[in-house]
DNA sequence: ATTGACACCTCGCACTCCTAGGTATATAGG
DNA sequence: CCTATATACCTAGGAGTGCGAGGTGTCAAT
């Protein structure tokens, strides 16, 4: 029942994956897992998910990726911004700040 | 190309909503106007998200309604919060804040 | 030899909100 | 009077978005 580990807030999917991309090359699934670390293990991105997302950005231009070997010796693919994706990930962090402060403006108001 | 008129954030629509009913009775109508008055116009509620929302609020007993007479002197469907509706409202607003803090970690973690 | 972690993938569903249509009444302007 | 605008309600269908459930293959440890 205590639903502690929460599913993705809807819309904010790109601009998390984006973000933790711009923090250094990284593969797949390690995305998720830092997500995960990050947010104090509260956020868990299912790869049901995240891989049709990872797609979705390579093929508008704001990912772009290699096939290479992780630590462990395994092949991964690695991701990484590209100058579209630094943009538009900038934009997306403007427009959730925008968002977030809207919804505090509403659930603030006093009666 | 501007979209200054944003559309409400997905997830958070049966919150907002309930918040303003908690401010007092309204109808459908109003409360459209008042989510895009107290987000200071950034907000935009159409009518097509908002008496479905209000409907399905009302059918889990979260609402109440009744008909009275607006100050015009029309008609109109006034709702007001049940005390289902506070208790759901309250645990909604504390897991946005959870959520919202999550995103937070993640968007401000440097490299 | 089997389990579990790593690392990738896809299909179809469920949920959520919007678009685009509609009805009806009251008020203001020409 | 007639029309446009604002008020006030409604619905059907669709587009988007993330998840659940399934799958493949490799490597390390038991």
């Amino acid at each position: 029942m205590n639903e502690e580990k929460a599913a993705i807030l809807k819309g904010t999917l790109d601009m998390l994956i984006l973000k933790i991309v711009a923090l250094g090359p990284i593969h797949g699934y390690a995305i998720s897992q830092r997500i995960q670390q990050i947010s104090k293990d509260y956020f868990r991105l299912q790869q049901g998910s995240l891989y049709p997302a990872l797609h979705s950005l390579e093929n508008r231009g704001l990912l772009a990726a290699d096939w290479r070997a992780t630590d462990t010796g395994r092949e991964a693919k690695f991701y990484k911004l590209t100058p579209k994706g630094r943009k538009h990930l900038e934009a997306e962090m403007e427009s959730w700040e925008r968002t977030a402060q809207a919804v505090a403006l509403i659930l603030r108001t006093a009666q």
